[in-house]
DNA sequence: CTATTTCGAACCGTACCGTCTCGAAATGCA
DNA sequence: TGCATTTCGAGACGGTACGGTTCGAAATAG
């Protein structure tokens, strides 16, 4: 094991991580990704695609997963907002909006159900994805719930654990098992669904 | 590429497939998941651990996952009853309350969520499970939409496409990504969204 | 009996993993 | 201005699993 690292390591000798290895690293496992997808993405690629040594790659990175879920922030925008639409209604019609767009950029779709799928074969990714990546987007969602709660907005025979899970629950099964991408009638059935 | 089967090939010579193989196969393919997972999981590892060649494997199956998959219908019961219960309402909640019962043998919600997993990424397999498995699942839910229509139960506002996507979204939500057993308030709360 | 097929077992070349080493380049500190 | 430290690109290394092949033995249908 190594020494525990103090928490305050603000000043350092020796070179700097180049941002610009660190770039060529994410472009090249996205678009490598993208070409042939996860099973024909390899480390040595990846580190040949941008130029880069191995070493440099094991250094930042524990598998060619992680590189991809810190990829995927860079290609596609994922912040949802949670802004105050002035109605439960609203914010949620917003955020089931939002979301669906994700999905619109090329590859993203590709690359989030590659990483959900990673995330069940490798424990120590799924830890990461599920506490990073999955339990942010839960947050935001929360966001929107406490504040209808909080207005009395709420219904009231409905648990408010269950909105992050009918939610998230139809998106992911259209992005894993389906592959069809949401439309606007649908928007409508689950804001319906999970306002009354 | 082989030549094309005969598809009426009921008499061959030669010795016949040892059915005794296939089940040791298929026993030691579930045992050494539920011991390791299926990263460890290797074809060699199941040859090994089930006394068989390599090559019996290879010849009947295309990968370890498919192996998985049908080991999995041997050691779970699937088969989700879609009897009619004289009601819509009490259709839908006999079927959710069937389907989370299936997650209560050990073992069985690892092995899904693995699937799905390699699913994500291995897209020959993906091919297979979502044209046998998922499918043959949503085809039991839609005899009891098409039923309830047929009755004029099912609710004006929303499209019966829309009930398997819920129903099954939120299941395969909580076994990948929350990975916490649905209760049976989840069963009152999806009825109460899916027949109103 | 004979042709055919499957069986267990073993043997390959290939690919990638993860670790390690090397000399060069960059950076902070004295 | 030196010196220690760290990262850099590049590649060598042993290990592991793959997937394809070959072998003789066993089983089976015609």
């Amino acid at each position: 094991m190594n020494k525990v690292q103090a928490s305050d390591r603000t000043s350092k000798a020796g070179r700097k991580r180049s941002e610009q290895s660190r770039d060529a690293i994410l472009s090249a496992a996205f678009a490598l990704f993208t070409e042939s997808g996860l099973r024909a993405l390899t480390i040595e690629g990846i580190a040949a695609g941008a130029g880069v040594g191995k070493q440099t790659i094991y250094r930042w990175w524990p598998s060619k997963a992680h590189v991809l879920m810190e990829a995927v922030t860079l290609n596609a925008e994922l912040v949802v907002s949670t802004a105050d639409h002035g109605s439960y209604d609203e914010d949620l019609r917003a955020f089931l909006t939002e979301s669906f767009d994700v999905g619109r950029t090329p590859g993203v779709v590709e690359l989030l159900a590659a990483l959900m799928g990673e995330a069940q074969v490798d424990a120590e990714f799924g830890e990461v994805f599920r506490e990073q990546f999955l339990k942010s987007r839960r947050e935001a969602l929360a966001v929107i719930v406490d504040r209808a709660r909080s207005r009395g907005d709420f219904p009231r025979d409905l648990r408010p654990e269950t909105v992050p899970d009918v939610v998230f629950g139809v998106i992911w099964y259209r992005v894993l098992a389906t592959r069809t991408p949401p439309d606007e009638r649908l928007v409508d059935e689950l804001t319906r669904m999970l306002t009354s």
